[in-house]
DNA sequence: TATGAATGAGGGTTCATTCAT
DNA sequence: TATGAATGAACCCTCATTCAT
């Protein structure tokens, strides 16, 4: 997941101020969402967590489903930013397993709330027209990049190769999913150990072999 | 997940149209729910799908929240009177993990938009006031339950030791939630496959033990 | 214009109160679109003049729109069954004239508001995705119909052969369209007498062989 | 309608740059109106037209209703200087006659999104009291312009006597109101053909005797 | 002169709910 | 039991206008 990085910060042909004000509502959305969920974050309640009014979100957004698209695309680059150069640092399978796991929930401790939104958006946001806001295509290249990887090192004899890298990158993808959620509940949820315990489990999944399992 | 069975059918003192009117309307809901999304399943379109009106509904229900709530809580009935029996049949920890996976998804296939339905609410489902319609206690203990279980065969050897089972015990369910939303999108998803293999996985994970991990 | 007539009334699967209450909701339509304009004519100033809520045009019509079709509809229809008989008594060329241009008045004066208001919508009304909310295509029809007419009794030989059917179709219609604004404007025009010479003039200019007419 | 003729270009204190940003603002205004409709001209509409922001506008025009009034009359100045000369070089009442109807064509086909634009203000501009934007009383001095004439030369004779000289005003200008909306349908209507016979129609109303008409 | 920013009223619509029948 | 009718709050959005720069 993430592989190329973006500039972040003024873009376009925009004012400081229009970029400064278009972060802050953006702010706004993400703790609205986070705290209340997508389908209570209404214009108002963002606009009212902003300190303004729904007038000025409109102004410079267009619309709530370009905040929303605007909120999750800069969640995505930031994801991208952050694990890009981190997983192309590590040589081994094992090494870039245990990094993902790890690297994911560090990128999910750091930003909480926009993560959250983001997770709400994707299950919850979709358009006037039904069509969903969050672009269904990030995730699945991220778990298609996942699989790859896996994959790969299937093939340099580091991972064991009886078993199914789409399951196994389904099932990392879900543990890490399930974060965000049990985070939100819980807020001392230890990451750390999380992570380690996981990262654990997933090096033994892919890499011992196993008493042949029969079947029932 | 799912541990004490209850009776279903015709209780307290509905009578017997009563009963099957609050289950045609039930119905109706899940499938609406899970064709629209939570979001979009307002009492009119459930009221539509069911062949009645807003008012039939609310008569039967006091208010949507209830009926959600019925839903909710109907699901999760009938999920402990499947997975209860299953799960007791089975002597060894190995056992029950495969049979824990395997029935989980067996249930899912059979009872598809009712879970997907009751994914949804989990989700997005807040009464006015904010609070969340699905009872998060159902899960809590669900995954409670599960660790005991692992706890338990960590105590009889048959578990390795060194692996947290609360981790354990999160893994496991992020891989069998994550299902339902992935059989939304691609309805030609292999569950006797998936299940072979997440059973395999976490049969490895639990009980082989690996190399040591090195920390990063 | 108008040739076949329609019944009036109840209809459909609808209530004694639900037809009651459209027809009421369409008369206060009906009397703020001809005092106020299209434009100004929100469902909010509808309601007003009806002694409701927007709530309950919105229940009874499902939209604007439909409020609005629904309404010019119903003057079509009336026109219609207004008109056709009294065409149809007529034998000659130049009673049909007469008849159509006098009948037409007497059918704007009896429906002077929910004429000018199909004016106004007519000229005016635009649904969202900007197609006419006023159906062209019964003006036309309306046109054709008169043309058609003129043309049959150049043929018998009634009216005189030299002249466009469709111009002269053309300019009859526009002295009779810009009846509506014109009484809106003065209420007391006299429409006896505007029709009397309004008919003299069509007469004249239809049956009576002027000299050659030399260009500029 | 339309006789005085009055100075075109920079006036009042006006810079050049000004006068010129004011005329672009104009044109931008008419053709927006013109192809969209009064309703969907919005200024933020008319100013991307414009190349320009709304702030440009509401500069120089201190509203939209200013902007509206403004194009309007410049139509009708430009509309006066176009006829007046024309009418005044005519010394029969049939030659005016024709040279009103014809020239009116001509100056329709000439500034035919300005009058385009113009017909839907006149239609549905209404400012925010409800007052219409469109100076009624232009029209009326046309109509009674034009009526004048035809009584003018009732006494000579030039014309018979027996016709209301104001129903045949407001026939003759609903038959050229009438065109540009039907223009604007239909872009292949023969202006020239049309002229021509509506021409020669209103020839034969006022000069021929027809015989007697009876009533019904 | 010109613009970007902000505002606030009003637009149509959806919705869960109440109520009389 | 069940329904049609009505309600009112909240929703997103458009718009003309104001204001500081």
């Amino acid at each position: 997941m993430w592989s190329e990085s973006r500039a972040v910060g003024q873009e376009k042909g925009r004012t400081f101020i229009e970029t400064a004000r278009r972060a802050q509502i953006v702010a706004a959305a993400i703790d609205t969402i986070a705290e209340l969920g997508y389908g209570q974050a209404s214009l108002a309640r963002i606009a009212e967590t902003a300190g303004t009014s729904k007038g000025v979100i409109l102004y410079h957004f267009g619309g709530k489903d370009d905040l929303i698209r605007d909120l999750v695309s800069e969640l995505s680059a930031k994801g991208r930013a952050y694990l890009g150069p981190r997983l192309e640092a590590e040589p081994t399978g094992t090494g870039m397993l245990r990094t993902y796991i790890q690297a994911n929930l560090a990128f999910i401790r750091q930003n909480r709330n926009h993560v959250l939104a983001t997770v709400e958006i994707a299950l919850n946001g979709r358009s006037a027209d039904g069509s969903p806001l969050y672009d269904l295509s990030i995730r699945e290249a991220g778990i298609a990049a996942l699989q790859e990887l896996l994959t790969h090192f299937q093939g340099t004899g580091e991972f064991r190769a009886d078993f199914d890298p789409l399951v196994m990158a389904l099932a990392i993808r879900a543990a890490l999913d399930a974060v965000p959620a049990r985070l939100a509940r819980d807020p001392g949820l230890d990451l750390d150990h999380y992570g380690h315990e996981l990262a654990g489990l997933f090096q033994i999944a892919t890499t011992v072999h196993g008493k042949p399992v029969e079947e029932t």
